[in-house]
DNA sequence: ATTGACATCGCACAAATGTTCGTGTACTAT
DNA sequence: ATAGTACACGAACATTTGTGCGATGTCAAT
């Protein structure tokens, strides 16, 4: 399956469409905003989109489109259109994002540097705008397996999202890599000079503070929400 | 703003066609659902809702509109159609659901009864369809204030999603009143003969169970997501 | 050079769909 | 009664919009 230019403009063109609108739009408006004279070519493409299964066309009715999310997702369609990243349109008020689950985040394990761009992730979920306070570019998401994140209020299968960053700020709950120690960690962030203190959201004097220097501590992202799904 | 059984229908059929399709109805499609045989009729209903900004038009548009989901929800339309209560439509795979923030649960503050329609609810949070696994009716939500829910790793500022129920299974996480102790927690569940156990999500022994006798506890529903979302 | 799959174009057509307008009915206020 | 307002009907109309089809251009394989 390879997408042409044009049936790349066209899915990026319904996606935006689609997010500034609640209606799909027509061929002819896809036409024009594509570049294409013809309507004929237009449906063409459409056709050969839904051959691919990345939409789904209802004969006859006008508007008749649907946009398959979840193959859009794992080609890294709306992926790139949500955040800026991908030049070009943006998904404007849709209400809702769609996160790659990169992996699991477990004591001891290295998630490792977490890729800019998605790569092959294992799920994707979808969040409402709502959840989340920030850009909707470089969130990725991280289960948690085990029990090591219970300090900060963190559960065996919660999902959390974060936001790709080298850096945060003084009370940011961030993931961080403790090199010597080896682990991933979920903590409130705090300098203390050339020290970093991460803080366990837990008041509890049991889960005491861990402070590193500064260098040995190597920020993944910045937890921007916790979501537990229970069963 | 006095809605018409007409508008009341027109408005349900709305709501269920695009969580069935991903995109509005024509006029004449509403027409006929509704029973309605002229499509001027429908224009002026619609008209109507639009004048009451339940909907947002776009004229000359075939399919040009849109729902006000969050004005929707507020004189709950929304949360009655969401679910299989309202006896007829069934919002299908729409994606989102929209679900009313309650109130507040905090340490020794009784939420009271939950009712089973929403009255004036001071926020509603729209979450996705995958976040919750149960059907979408009776659904409510609450903002956890304290930490008194710090054992069962919820903190101050959560919302956590729940279905309306007054039984549950052992093992469910509930929100429950306990008569007596004038307090309402959120534990697991479990029975013991006669009695019920609340155990903590925290396997920190610091956390101790809770046993009540069956009749002093009142289930107001069982969590089925915690969501948290951080600044 | 020929063939054939692919992608485009233009255009005409038919169906789908929003808009307008004259008319009628019920109910309320004057 | 009279006038006014809200709601409804149906038919005609004008666009909007999906579909069909013949013709053309490109490119690789034969």
């Amino acid at each position: 399956m390879n997408l042409s230019e044009r049936q790349q403009k066209i899915l990026r063109f319904i996606i935006s469409f689609m997010g500034a609108h609640e209606y799909p739009p027509t061929i002819r408006e896809i036409g024009e905003e594509v570049g294409i004279s013809s309507t004929s070519v237009v449906n063409y493409n459409l056709a050969k989109l839904e051959e691919y299964e990345l939409i789904a066309r209802d004969r006859e009715v006008s508007r008749g489109l649907s946009l398959n999310r979840p193959r859009l997702a794992e080609i890294g369609f709306l992926a790139a259109t949500n955040g800026s990243a991908n030049g070009g349109a943006r998904s404007a008020a849709a209400g809702r994002f769609t996160v790659p689950v990169l992996g699991r985040i477990a004591a001891g394990e290295p998630i490792g540097a977490i890729p800019r761009e998605a790569h092959d992730p294992e799920e994707w979920i979808e969040i409402a705008e709502g959840l989340v306070n920030v850009p909707s570019d470089r969130l990725f998401a991280l289960r948690v397996k085990g029990n090591s994140m219970i300090d900060a209020s963190v559960l065996d299968g919660d999902i959390v999202i974060l936001r790709q960053q080298d850096t945060a700020n003084d009370g940011d709950m961030v993931a961080a890599w403790i090199e010597g120690d080896e682990e991933t960690t979920l903590k409130y962030l705090y300098r203390d000079g050339a020290d970093v203190r991460l803080m366990p959201a837990n008041p509890n004097p049991e889960y005491k503070p861990i402070v590193r220097p500064a260098e040995r501590v190597r920020i993944n992202g910045k937890v921007v929400s916790v979501i537990r799904v229970l069963h």
